[in-house]
Parts: C-alpha cells; structure tokens; sequence
DNA sequence: CATGAATGAGAGTTCATTCAT
DNA sequence: GATGAATGAACTCTCATTCAT
C-alpha cells in the first residue's frame, strides 16, 4: 500500500545497521546488504534506491533514539546532579556497545561529504541540555560549575573524543569510565547522588 | 634503492598526500594518485603496492611531524606553562589548516579496519607530554592542577573532540579557540605567560 | 471477453498511443505504459504479453485509420485532381500533427526486425488510390499525366521522404507544403479546382 | 600515444559497423561490440565510452565518404547530365548494398533524440549539388528543367522516401531504379548522355 | 479480474593489477 | 626502470515477468 512492506523496510534497515556497523559507510554496496537480508537486487531497490538513502534512513532513527535519551534520563530523577551524571554515563557505555554502532560509519558519511546538519544539531541539543543541567544543579547547590556553557561544551567535546577514540580502538571502556568520573568529580557532586548512577 | 629513486618515491608522497586530503582515505584509487604524479600506472606499482601502502607511508611521515611538535614547543621556552599553552594552541590552529589534513583520511584508515596502533601511540605520547608539563608546572606553581594524568588525558580527550568535529563542519575554529582558553583558565595559569600563547 | 475489458483494453491502447508517440518504439518499457495508465503491472499483462503486441494493436488501428482517409477524400468531392490535391495536402498536414506520432515508432519497429508487411500494404494502397486519380483525372483532362503508375509512386516516394525527414527534424512544414504544391505543379492542374484546397 | 592505438580504434570502428548495421542504433550494447571486436570489456572503454560515442564516429566517417561521393562523380565527367545521372544512381545503387548499412541505425539515432544537424547538413548539399548540375545542365541543353530548385528538392525528398523504404523492406531494388529512371526520364535528359550511366 | 511485491538476468561502468614493449 | 594498453572481476541499476493474495 503505502510504502510497500513497512515491516519489510524495518527488517532491511535493522540489517543494513549490522552491514553499515562492521564496514563502516563507503565499502557497504547494495550487494552486502542484499546479501545480508536474503533477498533479491531488484527489491531492495523497491524500498531504498542508494545506500545513502538507507544510511539516512538509519540517521534518523538514531536521532530518535538520542532526544528519547534525555528524556528518559529526566523521568524518575529530581536532582539535576543525578540526572546529569545518569544521562553522561549512560552516553559512555553506548560507545561501547553496538547503540553506538553507526558512529564509525556516520564520521565516514561526514568525510564523505554528506550533510551533517543532523549531527551538528545533535551536538548542540546535548550542549544545551548539559548546560541546563549544570545551570540548574549550580543554583540548587547540588554541584559547583562557575560557567555552565563552556563547561557543558568541554564535557561535550572531550565525550565526543572518546567516541572516535572508541571506534578506532584508542581507548578502552575502563579508561572511558574513569576518564568520565574525572570530569564529573570537577564538579564536586555532592555525595549521595554520584555513585548510584550506573544506568 | 638508488637515489633517483628515494627522490621519486618523496614526490609520489607528496602528490598522494594531496589526494588523500581531498578525498579522504577509501575514495582514493591509484589511477588518483597516478593522474597527480602525472606518472604511468605501472610506474606506481613499482613504489607501492596499494593505497594502503601509500597512506601507511604518509601516517609514518606524519608521526615523524608529531614528535617534533613537542620538541618545538619546548625549545627556547623556560616555563612549562608557556610550553603548554604553546604546544595546545598549536594543535588547536593545525586542526583547521593544511596542517591536519590527513586526519579525516586517517580516521577513515582507522574505521576500514587499518592498524591503528601508530594512532594510538601518538594520543599516548600527546597525554605523557602534557602530563609532565602539568607536573612539573604544578610544582612550580606556575599553574593548579592535582590531578595532572587525569586532567592531561582529560584535555586530550577535548582535543581529540576538536578534531573530529573540525573535520566534519560541527565546529568553528573561533568556538575551539573559546573552548581551549576554557580549558586552560581551569589550570589557572599565572598571568604573564599565558596570554603571549599565539604560535 | 466482457465489454468491461474491451473498454479497458482501448483504454490502454490511448494511453500507450502517447507513450509511444513521445519515446519511439524500443524505449519504451511496459513499465512506462503501466504508469501512463495508472494499473497494476500484472494487469496490463491480462491485456497484452509485450510491448510488440501493444505496438502491433497500435499499427492496426492506424491501417483502418488511414484506409478511411481516401473514404474520406472521395466523399463530397467530384473532380478527380480535387480528390488527389486534398488527400496529399491533407496526408502531409498530417505528417506535423499528433495525427502522425506513431510513425517514428513506426520506423523504427521496422528497423528492429518487426514484420512491415502491414506498412508496405499501406504504402502500396497509397500508390494504388493515386494511380487511380491520376489515370481518372487525366482521362477527364483535370490535369496532365503521361504515366500515372510511376508518378503515383514518384509522388508517393517523396511524400515518404517529407514523413521520415518530417520526423528527424530534418524539413520545416512550410518547406513540406511548398514541396507538394512544386509536385502538383507538374500535374498541371487546372486552375478553380487547386487551390481550395486545404484541408 | 595520442590516442590509444590508432590502428585498433578503427578495427573497433569496423566491428561495430557491422553491429550497427544489424542490430540498429538503440538495440546495440557494449557488449555487443565487445563480442564483435573479442576484446574486453574495460578495453573497448579505452577507446569509447559509449555507444553513442562509437555511433557518433562512424557517422563522421560516412560523411566524409558522402563527400568524397560527389567529387567522385564529377571527376572524369564534363557533362552535368551525365554528372547527374551517375551520382543518383549510384547513391541508389548505395541504398542496397552494406554501403548504406548505418542509414537504419542513423534514423534510429536521431528519433532517439540525437543531434541531426550533421544529417540535415548532408541532405542540404545534396540538395544544393542537384540544383547546381541542374542549372548547369539546363542552361547547357544537356537536360530540360524549368525550376532547379524545386526540382532539386523532389528528387532528393524521393531518393530519402527510397532509402527508408529500402531499409524496412518496403521497396525492391529493381523497383527503386525504376523509379530513379522515371525521374530522370522527366528532365528529358538528351540521348547519348543518359543511359551508359551504371556506376 | 486485479494487484504490486519479488525475482534475476543483463546492461553500463570503474578499477586494481598485469605484462609486453 | 618505466610505460600504458589490456584484462576481468565487481558494483550499480533497470526491467520483463511471475505469483501469492
């Protein structure tokens, strides 16, 4: 009817993901992905006409997946501290487990020329987020952060480093984890709400 | 082997150098490189056997660079605190200059499964080198930091953000520069070194 | 069977006129003329195996066209050279008009193998109906013709080659109608009956 | 050196000819010529790359030789009749005979959509040379014709109705040169000139 | 009757790699 | 050493045709 099999179009993008988390984005032709789906060439191309446009398609998704993030961090928390050291932690264990499957592939889309727009804007909302949390837990006491903005935007770029670091194997999950508590101890959580926070 | 030769294998590296810069590191074809060297694509293969080969050639030239950086730094320089604000503003300017254009390339090497090893041994030796200079500027109190190996990984780790995100668009080199000087007013460097910084 | 699929049957034999008209004959796909008709693909195969098939149903309907064509040009008219001088005039108007789309596709069947036993039935009844004018008219003193048989297919000759060039963009319609009338010059019509003409 | 091999070029040119010629211009693949010429498939792309291109190439060849046709018949001859005569019969005589082989695929190419300018250019100096052996001839007494221009035109608008006819089997060779000679027979050629006219 | 998803053969095209000169 | 024509494998994409619903 309307767009073929949405079923069939999920069960194609959810091996695409596998396809695109092994070989990154430019070696994935439609072959692997035929292959990996066990259907035919000419009907893949009734569902996607490139593997861009499949890749797009998985984006989105994983831009869905990242605002549900926050929110569920926010849900069942009430001090900001909590909530921001949930949503961080739970960030860190993603690089190392296949959520962050696609990172590797989306940086090679990004090199490849492709639009990042989506991206960008993804790394601003987490900024924004950060700071508001920051902003908040200052005013209520619960941390210390003198400049919620760039401080928001340090931890952002040095998570953002862990990402590249964790697809290309310069860093281990143990490092990550203890390199997060590092930066979470700047802000002198006040204790209590700091270390009951694995996800 | 004879000399002709080292001096033709330097000018394929110099035109490959440009090409991966330009295309990143799995779009590059040898039929690129020979259309740059102006070369015979025969004439190639009796340099190198691969692309692959080509970029490994070049990363090692590129580390050959790294090594030097800091050995510049350091030269004619008395306080480490100068010598660090140096060494990371120069990292932070190469991001968005020719300088770096091997990174995307590189990351992209890095996802295709290449051996990163060379990658990570210079992230190592970037955070050893900051790590002392925190050190020894800490006890000289030229600067405030307890925790000199976490704050140096911690501060790698931002560059590294930097990087990436230079690479594909997702920052501006005014926002980096904000965001080192934001790293670096954590130190609380003493005033008098840290603002002649620019290399 | 039913009068249902007849009517659907022509229905699909218009839209199909046009996609032949705009394409040619071996450009165009089944797929194109399920679009034109907006049915399923497996509809279209109830009605018609093949593009030929299509074409060939397409063909058929022209013969009978171009068979009523004379019918018409005999009807209300008495003058033998009236007769002659619509019909040619009115087959040349046709040859830049919609009247005439199929022609191409025409040829180019012909090229492709298909049987033209059709279309040089046509032709030959083309030659035919002329000779029978020429004869009649010149007998009547209408006009002057020596040899009706010949310049019937001399005149039939050159209409084809305005048909094909008509169609390569080969001949403007002012240098067609200025032709014909040269042509008809030569039979030297009598005046009062010539130039009324237009269809 | 400049271009590939020089001497392989035209063997592909010759191959292809005769693909051209049997198949038509649309019909044609690459690998259709690749089998013709037993080379392979990224070799033929050395030298063309596409069907189009090669087709292009032979239509520049065969209007040389439509040149070359002309001053061929005027050498050797001081009568324009004669002239004439031998250049239309022998353009005939070409419309049977693999001479004419691309005429089919070149009608094909340009209801495809191709550039004709070259087509239209080769009929205007045909039509232009006719016209001059007229006058020429008329003013010499060789032949009676009252108005070269029109003239000129009907003959070569019933010599392009014979090639096409030619070529989907709608006319014999015997009957086109019965039609040649009736023209002829109408320009009143004087005894002597015409009829030791064969090619 | 009618639908449209699915198939798979085959066309176009590119490139790493070889090899005779 | 150096050349560049030649090869053939692999990839993208399109369509005629079928078939379960």
């Amino acid at each position: 009817m309307g767009q073929k099999s949405e079923e069939k179009r999920q069960f194609i993008l959810k091996q695409a993901r596998e396809v695109f988390a092994k070989k990154g984005y430019r070696a994935v032709t439609m072959k692997d992905i035929v292959d990996a789906c066990g259907i035919s060439r000419g009907g893949l191309y009734l569902y996607f006409k490139s593997t861009k446009e499949i890749f797009l398609a998985l984006l989105k998704q994983e831009e869905e997946k990242a605002q549900n993030r926050f929110a569920e961090a926010v849900r069942d928390r009430t001090s900001s501290a909590e909530i921001l050291v949930w949503y961080l932690s739970q960030q860190v264990e993603a690089l190392f487990s296949w959520e962050d499957g696609l990172a590797a592939a989306g940086y090679e889309y990004a090199f490849s020329g492709g639009d990042v727009s989506d991206q960008t804007a993804r790394l601003d909302a987490s900024i924004r987020s950060l700071e508001y949390l920051l902003k908040v837990g200052s005013r209520r006491g619960e941390l210390v952060c003198t400049d919620p903005h760039d401080e928001a935007r340090a931890i952002c770029l040095a998570v953002e480093g862990m990402r590249i670091l964790s697809h290309t194997g310069g860093i281990r999950r143990e490092d990550a984890e203890h390199d997060l508590t590092y930066l979470l101890q700047r802000l002198q959580i006040s204790q209590g709400t700091a270390f009951d926070r694995k996800p």
